[in-house]
DNA sequence: GTTCGTTCCGGAAACGTTTCCGAAAATAAA
DNA sequence: TTTATTTTCGGAAACGTTTCCGGAACGAAC
């Protein structure tokens, strides 16, 4: 029988109706010790009639616990933020945790904001994942008074920080570049977004050429595949154009390639693209983008269990900083390849 | 100064060293009437001193308000599902609230789940996309005790449903097969999941065509790349093969368009594909691929604004019913064009 | 029938707010 | 000055749980 008038019902109905004392009930809910089988499974069946449901408000201000993790991104359209949007999502219902949605809009103010103001959160811990990491984020993070644990998309972090730490990238662009120039490209060009963001796949560029030209430095808006198109537009309109683009991510490189070749540039007998991400799109685009896995998924399960782990062992002194192996991925914009192409599919990511 | 030792600062505390009363404390917090303007920053001074920040979960406790939504959707990977949870969080933000992110995966038991149990999630209301439909969720709606919004995605529902509803998607089917037929093609075949996902994208087929020939008809076993390839392989394998495919959403499009490419069938002359959501990929695809703009980010935005307005006033009784008009956009899949396809750009969704 | 140990249970005190209500203070009217 | 009115403030009672602690109930052992 189902309540009627959906006047609250709490605890103290339960107990009345049951013929117990509240305490008891609160037994029966948490399964607790100290209570019989029998009474257990009589409160059980009226909270069932009553409709009864813990208030978790009530709950949380008393075990100061509220089950909720944070999870602050840049922004959940992007690239593969939404795998790990999922990951952290399936590995937080697994310990009854439930997830909060932060975009920060790559926004340095917004980043400082949301570690700042942690507490205003009603949450247990979160997972950041830094894009515009502003100067004093790590401070922010050690006096959090919560569990972090980061994200790192190509930063190099202080390893004082008093996070765990796992890192989504850090060597796939020295994986491009050794590629690139294994298949003996010699003007290589870049194409991201200003220097600092993602700071590492730039100085990763920046470290394996001799001399940076900076005409072969394109630095756009956003990671989106307008950025690309906009780069293409620029690198063909250069008096000696580039054998070769490292792109910032695989948006990026979808751009420049389907650009390119409504420009009438080959890809990649004239110029070869490679991006990072591996997503789904780079199987499907044409010709197929050569791509470094970086494995969101595991990292954000990662980051997840890690985030876990220290809210249960508040007392930790230890930070985990764990960095993932990238994994190049040949295709056709790189290097003529003849193979059937949609076979690729599983291997994502 | 901060505080050192990170003892919990409550607001008694503040009342203390302010020389106040707990009450008047509560006042400066909440912009309260009642309060004279100099004790209110003397407060707001002690406040910033002691870095105190107010204990959400007794607030809620108390004002039976958590400021929080959920919002449930199949899975946030996929198509369109990015966007709309942005532009909820988006909504969202702009009224003090925050977002909880639940996927159902498209389970039918996770989505009754999570309205049976909504109470569970501390939020003040939710926003629902649901996939399966099962049988028994308008019921657990209309007694969910909670404001609901449901964002739905291609199903007709009984107006007497007690939640605000947005309509993803009614009439976009029809456009797409208008359109095939516009253009001349007799042979039209349909790509899709289970006949009872999405269910109004697969009965608008039905009814357009006077009889459906089951060959035909290919339903696989979800939205994905790898079923538009199937499909594509299933349809190039037919003694006689279609010369038009309405692909359920763009990414079983571009699947198809690619496969049908490998296996040298031109797009559009000997087959027009068309599909549903506009995506960004549609104009990276090769040819681009025509598809019907649903508008998730305006779509999303409104059953925020709705849920929201709900909550502020929770005795309506009135319940909101809107439909989005969906619009076609033409492209390569289905019609020869001569014209620069990346302009498209700013145009999607 | 005592005594002792377990097991099971209930009362009541927190947890940290908001808000009602009455009192004090300040201001206006007389 | 006195009185009436308005503004500002503080005490205390909720809100719905969890949990400590003491006591009842119940066997078993004597």
């Amino acid at each position: 029988m189902v309540l009627l008038a959906s006047k609250k019902v709490t605890i103290e109905d339960v107990a009345r109706h049951a013929g117990v004392g509240i305490a008891t009930v609160s037994r029966a809910i948490n399964n607790s010790e100290g209570i019989s089988a029998k009474t257990r499974s009589r409160i059980l069946q009226t909270i069932e009639e009553l409709g009864f449901v813990p208030n978790t408000s009530a709950q949380s201000l008393k075990v100061r616990l509220t089950n909720q993790i944070a999870l602050a991104v840049p922004d959940i359209r992007n690239a593969i933020i939404p795998d790990i949007a999922w990951s952290v999502e399936q590995a937080a219902k697994a310990h009854g945790y439930r997830v909060v949605q932060i975009n920060t809009a790559g926004n340095a103010r917004a980043e400082l904001e949301v570690v700042r103001d942690i507490k205003k959160l009603h949450v247990d811990g979160m997972i950041i994942m830094p894009l515009a990491y502003p100067k004093t984020l790590p401070e922010l993070i050690n006096k959090a008074g919560l569990p972090i644990s980061v994200i790192n998309y190509g930063k190099q972090l202080e390893p004082s920080l008093k996070a765990d730490v796992v890192c989504l990238s850090i060597l796939e662009g020295k994986l491009v570049m050794d590629h690139l120039q294994q298949i003996g490209r010699t003007r290589i060009a870049y194409a991201g977004t200003q220097k600092d963001v993602i700071e590492d796949r730039y100085l990763a560029y920046e470290r394996s050429v001799e001399r940076v030209d900076a005409s072969l430095v394109y630095f756009g808006e956003d990671f989106s595949l307008q950025t690309g198109v906009r780069a293409a537009d620029y690198f063909h309109g250069l008096a000696r154009m580039p054998d070769a683009v490292y792109a910032v991510n695989d948006m990026v490189a979808i751009g420049l390639v389907n650009r390119f070749k409504e420009l009438g540039v080959r890809v990649p007998e004239d110029i070869a693209v490679v991006g990072i991400d591996n997503n789904q799109w780079t199987t499907i685009s044409s010709p197929q983008i050569s791509s470094v896995s970086i494995m969101g998924s595991e990292v954000a399960r990662l980051a997840a269990e890690l985030l876990l782990r220290r809210i249960r062992e508040q007392s930790r002194d230890d930070y985990e900083k764990v960095q993932f192996e990238p994994r190049l991925i040949v295709r056709e914009s790189s290097v003529s390849l003849k193979r059937s192409p949609m076979q690729e599919g599983g291997a994502l990511n």
